[in-house]
DNA sequence: CGATTCCTTGAGCAACCTCAAAAGCGGTGG
DNA sequence: CCACCGCTTTTGAGGTTGCTCAAGGAATCG
């Protein structure tokens, strides 16, 4: 279920984990994510559909509506997660924001083309850094703990082209290896949804 | 070597398979891509660089530098290529042609992703049939016989997230499997640089 | 308390990687 | 013209990572 809201003179929307944002080929509008991740999908010849992208934290999901008037991927949130319309008219040359986004895109795709090799173990860590440092508000640059949520196991596998068991086993790795805390048994936290990172900085 | 040629009031720039179009971090323009393909690395954090993204005609790289002056991934020509410096002054509305080129990044991002997964002989198959269709001038949607020049085993490998040894078999397993062309022998072509496809329409 | 869904863990196997050697191609120079 | 060199590609044999199949645990909801 989505709830809208207006603050100030932003509509933002918000999504649950799984639940669909929008549906290829159907009209709508463009999205800025203000906080959450989304994963797009496109159809493939064989009419399935699968993973085209991730978007996170300021990046733009939609934008090809304004050329085309429709959508032209499907966009689930992989984590609860807000976004507002984009453009926000009052942004001065329209061009300068559709630069940036663009520049942004390319850089997100970037990362997700690397996510998709070497090996298991180094992928999920990978991905997890990466929704990480979408978390975070300003990059604190020192080694702090913060609380991700995690997709589920099938999107990560989607995501980093591995599978959903070998995803699991990866996780539970970097839990031993305390990248990620230990299950919050006490606090009835969802099995393992929540994940708590130590080390921002580096990646050794 | 890089020859400038000037027709209309078109730059078109040519760059021989595997020369370097420009360094990350450098300054310089924009192009299009004419004809032919180009990889595009970024730097990991260890320094090395690896493969990013994959650029075929009517793609545009560098349009970051119009943002920030600098190249943000060094670009290197998978095949021979043509450029030409972009955006071409005349288009009317900029921001047209900066959503066009938007969307069409977002879809070679979705492809590229789509690259590196599934099996390897697939994989292979599938890069193939992009860099054919990339060669092809209008989509003829019939059968036809048309000569691609494949990258290196190299990039192809890179691009697939494969390994070297990997890609010469698939190659050669394409070629048994009469998707590519036979060695020419006869002509004198490079022993694997040429290759001729079959059926460009489906992908069964 | 079922029923459902998602996650975890295990065992065996296959696809792909690694290492290694040989062959093809292009260039240079005798 | 042939020999030689460097580079890329091809092909082979063996090892490992991650996949497949399967069963069991944990959380949520009625």
């Amino acid at each position: 279920m989505q709830f809208a809201k207006i603050q100030g003179k932003r509509w933002l929307l918000r999504f649950d984990r799984g639940q669909r944002i929008h549906v290829r080929d159907t009209k709508g509008t463009a999205w800025r994510i203000v906080s959450g991740s989304v994963r797009l999908d496109r159809e493939e010849p064989n009419g399935e559909h699968s993973f085209a992208n991730l978007a996170i934290r300021g990046d733009v999901i939609g934008a090809e509506t304004l050329l085309f008037g429709k959508y032209g991927f499907t966009a689930t949130a992989l984590t609860a997660c807000v976004l507002e319309s984009w453009p926000e008219g009052h942004d001065s040359p329209v061009s300068d924001s559709l630069l940036r986004t663009l520049a942004k895109a390319e850089r997100r795709a970037a990362e997700v083309i690397a996510l998709r090799c070497g090996q298991a173990a180094d992928r999920v860590r990978r991905l997890v850094m990466i929704l990480a440092h979408s978390a975070v508000e300003q990059p604190t640059h020192a080694a702090a703990e913060l609380q991700v949520t995690l997709p589920s196991r099938q999107d990560m596998a989607d995501i980093t082209a591995l599978t959903l068991e070998t995803v699991s086993r990866m996780v539970s790795q970097l839990r031993h290896a305390g990248v990620l805390a230990p299950l919050h048994h006490g606090r009835r936290l969802s099995q393992s949804n929540f994940a708590v990172r130590q080390t921002l900085g580096d990646t050794p």
